[in-house]
DNA sequence: TTCGTTATTCGTCGAACGACGAAATGAGGG
DNA sequence: CCCTCATTTCGTCGTTCGACGAATAACGAA
């Protein structure tokens, strides 16, 4: 009996290398639970100091500034500097471009 | 000058620690170029024996089927049984929980 | 200038990841 | 029954992750 999965033609299909590292990329920043809970602080609060964030997480402080660090590395989340304190805020292109290419799977 | 980033009151938020993890093992499952290769193919190929997917990449038989491995722990991809080979394919409504999880960011 | 507040960077640690080859498993065919 | 093919499991190696505390900037106020 055939497999219920195996049933269609091989399709053409064109590899993306391109496209599997920068969904990869965008994915790896959000493959933790603390990364995740972040962004979504951020997607309710614009406003954003580091120390906010942290005040919601039972994380070290440097902890969670590493955590901002990759978010930023990924484009997600951009920083600002306010005086003696840091503004966080999501990058909403890159979250546009996440949702894109997510929904393309 | 105010950080253009933090202008709104804080908003009542309501933390989700379940979300977050579910969010991040699936994203977790995809933080790797060739696991997304390996899923945007079996999407393109409901065909899809382990041999024909590692053909697609410059690994070890092996190495493919500990990506599988995650794959099928995220519950994205499930594999059965043919004679001696296995076939596996995406699982729709894990997919679908992803891109709902993803668009709701 | 000096001090207090705020965040980041550095150094370290154990755990997990990603890769490989070798060995084990399992279903069919002679 | 044994043999072969397809795949997984095991053991190993080096790298990266996630966490912490301590040390280091950067800025405003006194």
């Amino acid at each position: 009996m055939d497999p219920t999965c195996c049933i269609s033609p091989p399709a053409a299909w064109a590899a993306d290398p391109e496209g599997d590292a920068q969904l990869a990329a965008l994915c790896k920043a959000l493959a933790h639970p603390h990364r995740v809970h972040i962004l979504r602080f951020l997607a309710a609060q614009q406003s954003c100091f580091a120390g906010e964030i942290a005040d919601q997480l039972p994380l070290a402080a440097s902890t969670v500034s590493q955590h901002l660090t990759h978010l930023k590395a990924a484009g997600l989340v951009v920083g600002e500097v306010d005086g003696p304190r840091r503004c966080y805020c999501i990058d909403p292109g890159a979250l546009a471009a996440l949702k894109r290419l997510v929904e393309a799977l």
